[in-house]
DNA sequence: TAGGCCACCCCATGAACGTGGGGGGTGGTC
DNA sequence: GACCACCCCCCACGTTCATGGGGTGGCCTA
């Protein structure tokens, strides 16, 4: 941020694809290239020394993982990380975003493209690929669907089940009752039942139990 | 799916924008136009004919709101819906994504890469402008921080937000107190404050405020 | 140097919650 | 008809929580 030009990194080991990101960013305004490695190992060191705005890293390099780099690049300046890769999976787009990553691209992105999300990286955005998305998405609304299912044999009834999501949205006793039209002791049953089979002994315990289990969702 | 033509239906009260979409759809090939129209009630209607695989919906709609169609149609075929809308602040982004939206695209999106993104939803992708990304990943992974700063001027503090999380985590005064080394007292203490700050008058409360205010996020 | 915000500690009281019991009623299955 | 699962109601007891007070010491800024 020295001035109102981005110092860009890359870390990529494929040859040509490395010379291309090169291009591209020397023959963009507002761009400059700090350091441009083919290893996880050299980009280490470069970067210490380039003090880059934003990197682009790729994730599957000969001497590491591209992630790696994304760990120490958090660890010791505040730079972007722009993971660049041809890995679409699933896993590897979470662990990139849990790493810190700030936006998933997949290779074959058009270099128009690229330079838009490059800036809108640096603005603080977060460009994802629609592909990419689909599985943060799916993680974060009902990440029950794709962890299969399993969980233990009690299930809540739907009835219990909304009585915990009006405890969840901050509803005491007295308020579930009328919203539902119980009266306050139904609402303790309900809640003596869904403590059991959750296996806790508190609102805020089933609470938290029901959402990691995905039996209720963020916002509910 | 009837053939390799796919239909799109196009929900937008803004006149000169959906004959705009129209066009894009029009002269694209391998798409169709299935309906379109600017209330509503009226997509509702029409979605039950022309049946679409695809709509680009509008949030702000004169007799209602674009989610409200998502809903219908989510319930009633199983074609896919893209929000396109002005509308990139995070509950709009992230109620309408739980709502079931297969995209979310800001109106100010080139038409290529409207095309693009309709192929791509299509295909089962998900395609989410950067800028709505940024929410998503925020709840996805805790990451508070970006969002600007604005909110309310009674931010709470550090240790508030830390005991805050232990709650949410389903911990008692008790636990909460052990964990941080402080006593319940002093707990309590914190508690009173992060009640009157976020103006609620339990724990369930705070961390609904807490949570739907980005303070602290699932997973937390 | 006074005034503010923060971190931390303590006490006391009433309201809300958690959990043990006791009943009802429907609707299904063996 | 006996046996479940789910839905609903009630009582009573002890614990935790919510909220009003009362403090101390540190740091920072006016």
């Amino acid at each position: 941020m020295t001035a109102t030009i981005a110092r860009i990194g890359i870390l990529e080991d494929d040859e040509s694809l490395r010379l291309y990101l090169e291009e591209v960013i020397t023959t963009t305004d507002g761009l400059a290239l700090a350091f441009s490695e083919g290893t996880v190992a050299g980009a280490r060191l470069a970067s210490d020394e380039a003090r880059p705005d934003l990197c682009l890293i790729d994730l599957k390099l000969p001497d590491g993982h591209g992630l790696d780099f994304v760990a120490h690049i958090k660890s010791t300046t505040s730079a972007k990380c722009l993971i660049l890769t041809v890995l679409g999976d699933r896993t590897s787009v979470l662990l990139a975003l849990r790493a810190g990553a700030d936006g998933y691209l997949l290779k074959d992105t058009p270099p128009d493209l690229l330079r838009a999300n490059i800036m809108r990286t640096l603005r603080g955005e977060t460009p994802i690929s629609p592909q990419a998305a689909t599985f943060l998405l799916e993680m974060w609304r009902g990440a029950e669907a794709a962890t299969v299912s399993e969980q233990s044999e009690d299930a809540l009834t739907t009835r219990e089940v909304e009585v915990l999501k009006l405890f969840s949205r901050g509803l005491s006793y007295r308020e579930a009752a009328d919203t539902l039209g119980l009266s306050q002791h139904t609402i303790g049953d309900y809640v003596k039942s869904i403590y059991r089979k959750l296996r806790v002994h508190s609102r805020t315990e089933a609470i938290f139990e029901a959402r990691q289990v995905g039996l209720i969702s963020p916002l509910d």
